[in-house]
RNA sequence: GCUGAAGUGGUGGAAUGGCAGACACCGGGGACUUAAAAUCCCCUGCCCUCAAAAGCGUGCGGGUUCGAGUCCCGCCUUCAGCACCA
């Protein structure tokens, strides 16, 4: 006889997510008196494509925390939204014909729809969409605001165009010469940009990571992205002109090591003395063959340096008044530093080659290596260098030198970045406006704040025109405006912003995501700032968090935000990857449906195979069949019901193993290690079927701790079993410590570190007393054998090792 | 080249310096069934065995330790990010 129906996920996944839907009950709470918990997980971008497999390991993992967080009493914000502008969908729109607005909108409604199949407990009240003028109005009032601080100014440089995509992008959209987008080649195009100074927040974007508790690898990463080196700018004197180059050295304490310079080819100086040099043709040649090098050509031949010397022009070192002969070369970037570097061979393994190849003297100024073989770059005594001589540590020497320099007055102690000021337009419609005015009497002028949002017009055609100018631009009743200050015509600026700004600050709007006043009022983001726990993939932890934290610390500074740092904790999941162990691509064809896996097995077991699959943070194939096993754990969960006594406690012999596992579940939850947690709850279940009964409290119990990963089920059989109230409202179970305390203990017996058994010891037995216990121990005796031990060591609760 | 992570059964993976392989998948055997599926029970690192015991086992070579997958030194391989950054 079977009193309770079939497992049926179909049905009952529905019921309950059209209850969650209707009650709200998984939405934050407007009041502020319970302690808050602000749960993230990075917006989607929404694809035509919809939900891979990759976006529910990271909803289901916070989905996990945010309920788990609501039975610990938190008032909790577990928010959705999407990241809608961008370039696929403007493409989508331009191949079918349709305005990027309807791609988007159902595009949007198609994930809403496979996110709410998956049960995840996100409070869809507070939904945003970036391409909503009602959201990106505050993009704009921040970009405003930035241009009012002197954040945004103009510069004409060589930027990275994509000719496929004929958009400009940055250095970070356009790694390795490819265009991020297309993989196509990027060319370099002098032109008008916009750029946000986030250079000048390198410092307080390094200082703000000792703050934050995000994995070191991370931190890392964002180390190695703003890349700060300190050293020196250096001058030295042009030959018989009175004019000086700058360099910028890391190491000045070698300045009597130089015996050359070198220059990037582009660099300014070459042009303005092209008159004094007698090679000029060489170097104009030179320069061509570097332009048309690919990024990949470079890297690839970082052992064959090329480059020549300049005839006619030469300068003098500072320090010794010797002539040092001028070099072009394409290992120097006019990008970097001041465009020109000081050469010392001995000491730079990059000089050294150079100097190999073009014959020119190696000085050494630092004892401690063979520099006929290879440059030394470690720390050493130095020599051949006046008044440095006998120095042995950087640290002084640098100090030393650097106060010749400043007392000479050719040189002063500087800082670079490898990290550059953000590009900040695209010459595409898809993206927010920006709100400038070009005035011919005013220059730039701010959009009046009261005018926003600046809103996209619409347009017949959403293709950037072949001159390079975004589709805005041939809009006259978009372009032409009077000049917000003297009222004189005045064009409007026709690029829009990246697809990085909506993302930059989307963490606050969720605060108060209906707000019409302000981005969100003080009173919320006091409540709610900062995010308590951000999860995301690994390919955002550079640009996405470098720019967001960027924004964020802006706002700061200006007084609007209330915390420096926008996220207190930063996690990352790895890659679902195929079958195959390839990265999941659809011309691979390996890639997995959601849909299906639902409609197949359901979102619970969907749910507890994404998390019970491996370590969270690592890259992990998937395997269809080990879906199908954890179907089989949930229905033999399930089936638990059908071996329930009306027991409401938890029985004597079972305590030990509920409680093991409520901390182990407990613990494992917050450390993100679902796998183990499940598996604990695997065992368990085993344990009770092997027993042959359950009690109503150990049921009870077991679906308390399965219901942030599998909340469907749980809440089904909670219903089912009359457990009084819904498991989203109940308390998260406490660990009874002394359940957890047995009088006997089994441990391993080793002789020379080898197991020889295994016995039953009491689990008061110390160190201290284990000596006494084992020479008088038969059964332990027996295992160690006939030699007497030199020593017994004895781990308690562990195991015992005799030596002999 | 630099930085970071990782190498454990047929597979995914467990293991605060303390019984390697938890948990699951695949595979094998059995029960149930007219039969199959599903379900339930048992076995399942390698080697030698009827079996047990012994032996061997965490990429490779050393070391520290009563005891090393874990710590140290030196390599090899894979993945990710950065890459001539002066």
């Amino acid at each position: 006889m079977n009193k309770y129906p079939e497992y049926n996920p179909k049905t009952i996944e529905k019921k309950w997510q059209d209850h969650w839907d209707a009650t709200g009950c998984l939405n934050a709470l407007a009041s502020h008196d319970m302690p808050k918990f602000y749960n993230l997980i990075e917006f989607p971008y929404p694809s035509g494509a919809g939900l891979h497999v990759g976006h529910p390991r990271s909803n289901t993992a916070m989905d996990i925390i945010a309920r788990k967080r609501r039975m610990e009493g938190y008032n909790v914000l577990f928010p959705m939204g999407y990241d809608a502008f961008g370039l696929p969908t403007e493409n989508f729109a331009i191949k079918n014909n349709v305005h990027p607005a309807i791609v988007t909108k159902k595009n949007i409604d198609h994930f809403r729809t496979q996110l709410k199949r998956l049960g995840f407990s996100f409070d869809y009240s507070r939904e945003i969409d970036t391409t909503d003028p009602k959201y990106y109005k505050w993009t704009q009032w921040i970009f405003l605001k930035l241009f009012e601080h002197g954040m945004v100014f103009r510069d004409k440089t060589l930027v990275n165009y994509c000719p496929s995509c004929k958009v400009v992008l940055s250095n970070e959209d356009s790694q390795g010469g490819k265009c991020d987008i297309c993989h196509g080649d990027v060319v370099q195009l002098p032109k008008d940009v916009w750029y946000l100074r986030i250079t000048k927040y390198a410092d307080k974007l390094l200082e703000g990571l000792e703050t934050v508790d995000y994995p070191e690898n991370i931190k890392q990463q964002q180390v190695n992205w703003i890349g700060k080196s300190t050293g020196a700018f250096v001058k030295f004197a042009l030959n018989g002109i009175d004019e000086s180059i700058e360099i910028y050295t890391t190491r000045p304490d070698t300045l009597f090591g130089v015996t050359f310079m070198v220059m990037a080819p582009e660099h300014p100086l070459i042009d303005k003395y092209a008159d004094k040099i007698s090679n000029m043709d060489q170097i104009l040649a030179y320069r061509e063959e570097c332009a048309k090098k690919t990024e990949f050509e470079r890297t690839q031949l970082v052992k064959d340096k090329t480059g020549l010397k300049i005839e006619g022009l030469s300068t003098v070192n500072p320090l010794t008044g010797k002539i040092v002969p001028i070099f072009i070369s394409d290992y120097v970037m006019m990008g970097y530093g001041t465009g020109a570097i000081m050469a010392v061979p001995a000491h730079d393994q990059r000089d050294w080659e150079f100097a190999k190849k073009f014959g020119i003297e190696i000085i050494e100024v630092i004892k401690g290596g063979d520099i006929e073989k290879e440059a030394y770059t470690g720390d050493g005594e130095m020599v051949n260098s006046d008044f440095l001589n006998g120095y042995t540590n950087k640290k002084d020497s640098i100090a030393r030198v650097l106060e010749e320099i400043e007392k000479k007055g050719f040189g002063k102690p500087g800082v670079q970045y490898k990290m550059k000021d953000w590009a900040f337009n695209r010459q595409r419609y898809w993206g927010e406006p920006i709100p400038l005015i070009h005035c011919e009497k005013c220059g730039t002028v701010a959009v009046p704040y009261e005018e926003l949002p600046l809103e996209l017009p619409e347009v017949e055609d959403f293709r950037p025109g072949t001159d390079g100018k975004s589709p805005l631009a041939h809009i006259e009743s978009f372009v032409n405006c009077t000049c917000p200050k003297c009222g004189a015509p005045a064009q409007r600026e026709t690029d829009t912003m990246p697809q990085w700004a909506g993302s930059s600050w989307y963490f606050l709007r969720y605060c108060d995501p209906h707000n019409d006043n302000c981005f969100a009022s003080p009173e919320e983001l006091n409540y709610w700032m900062p995010v308590d726990w951000y999860n995301g993939g690994m390919e955002h932890v550079t640009r996405h968090l470098l720019y967001s934290r960027f924004w964020h610390r802006f706002l700061y500074d200006i007084g609007v935000v209330n915390t420096p740092e926008p996220y207190l904790k930063r996690t990352a999941q790895g890659m679902i990857l195929g079958t195959d162990g390839e990265k999941m691509s659809k011309s691979r064809g390996n890639v997995i449906n959601p849909d299906d896996v639902v409609d197949e097995l359901g979102a619970d077991a969907f749910r507890l195979y994404e998390m019970f699959m491996g370590a969270f943070d690592q890259a992990i194939p998937w395997q269809t069949d080990g879906a199908r096993g954890c179907r089989r754990f949930l229905d033999r969960v399930w089936k638990l019901m059908e071996i329930m006594t009306t027991d409401e406690g938890i029985s004597k012999d079972m305590a030990f193993d509920v409680h093991t596992c409520i901390k182990k579940v407990s613990e494992d939850y917050e450390r993100m290690k679902f796998n183990t947690a499940i598996a604990q709850m695997m065992t368990l279940v085993n344990q009770m079927y092997s027993k042959g009964h359950v009690t109503r409290g150990e049921v009870k119990t077991l679906i308390q701790l399965l219901n942030p990963v599998a909340p469907h089920i749980t809440e089904e059989m909670c219903e089912l079993c009359s457990f009084g109230q819904e498991l989203v409202r109940m308390p998260w179970p406490k660990v009874d410590e002394k359940a957890l305390i047995k009088d006997e203990i089994e441990i391993a017996v080793q002789v020379n570190g080898k197991v020889r058994g295994r016995i039953m010891v009491p689990s008061t037995l110390t160190r201290e007393n284990a000596n006494e216990y084992f020479m008088a121990n038969e059964e332990a005796l027996r295992m160690i054998g006939t030699n007497a031990p030199k020593k017994l060591v004895y781990v308690p609760g562990r195991l015992l090792n005799a030596v002999v």
